[in-house]
DNA sequence: CCGGGGAGAGACAATATGCCGCAGTAGCTG
DNA sequence: CAGCTACTGCGGCATATTGTCTCTCCCCGG
């Protein structure tokens, strides 16, 4: 189709769920995607090629993949890093950016929400008019459907301990579960 | 004692009350700060003196501060600057750190805090921060909250479109912004 | 057989939300 | 300047959602 004209991605995450799923909106989208799960299969891969663009997963098994943005950083300092992560939060947040990332979105993000983060050059005064017209963002109910099904994932459908970790109380967490996911 | 080896630090902060007890405390530990409540006085107290710290509050009325970092940077680029904010997100921060602040931090914060967060050189290398506790999920809440201010500072702080995009009534935006966010 | 933890669910008070309406402000336009 | 349009802040409700407490049932390891 359009071989080299595609951009290309470097998708770091450990989550072969989500990589896959992410892979493929990106695909779509007529990127292409490389993935790799730990920082050193990302090292191997920018070696391989180059990208011009890197989403890297914060928490890569027991692993942070903060200390691969200075090297994908100094090896191609055009690149654009998006760092994506569950476990968002300000200290990282800000530690991310210090080392060279050049966004930092907290999951769950939608496919929209993370090209726009990665794209978007910088929104600080440069665009006047950004041309994210067309991409809304996730409605608050969505996002904490999302959410909820995530971390109640995590605790392998454990209510009682997942209503703990998100600090909201079992019977509501009961009730929420019971009515369905949120369509928009 | 030692009067021209204080380190000199600019405190930008609407709250005269809360900027009367941090000017005192970093008197107390052999600081001079000079105060001002918006970036007018911020600018003014600039061209007068020169600092080597500064301490801006996001919220300076109905304003924000982050314009005000650029400034403050061309002037002097060794300047270390602090953002303080009750209202933290990490969209906020992602932005000010781009923009060139040193370090961010919420309200509330005790002077100790303040002081660490404005003299640490750079934690960045400091690397074992990331994975030293469990890393566990943001509430339901605190997601929320990230999310509003993600979405509000894309629609450069209109309630109203925000509550659209959103789906959720402009007044309840309006109420939810009034409110801090939760701490964890 | 007992104790601990999880799950489902009823009841009721405390909050939060949706939805009015009104007033004030700002920008635009004929 | 009047006449629009859009945004903001805020006061009332009526209704919906939560937080809490309480009681069963289950399941599992001692």
């Amino acid at each position: 189709m359009m071989p080299d004209s595609m951009p290309q991605i470097l998708l770091v995450e450990d989550d072969e769920v989500f990589a896959r799923v992410v892979s493929r909106a990106l695909t779509l989208r007529e990127f292409e995607v490389s993935h790799g799960s730990t920082s050193e299969q990302a090292l191997d891969l920018l070696k391989a090629k180059s990208f011009d663009y890197a989403i890297l997963d914060l928490n890569l098994g027991g692993e942070t993949s903060l200390s691969l943005i200075p090297e994908l950083k100094q090896r191609n300092s055009a690149l654009r890093i998006l760092i994506l992560t569950g476990y968002a939060s300000i200290t990282t947040a800000v530690e991310a950016i210090k080392l060279g990332a050049d966004n930092y979105l907290a999951k769950p993000a939608d496919t929209d929400e993370i090209l726009n983060a990665l794209l978007t050059v910088d929104e600080s005064e440069t665009a006047p008019v950004a041309e994210h017209a067309v991409m809304e963002p996730m409605s608050v109910k969505r996002l904490e459907w999302e959410h909820i099904q995530k971390v109640l994932n995590e605790n392998d459908g454990n209510i009682s301990a997942t209503a703990r970790q998100l600090k909201m109380h079992r019977r509501t967490l009961q009730r929420k579960l019971q009515k369905r996911p949120v369509a928009k």
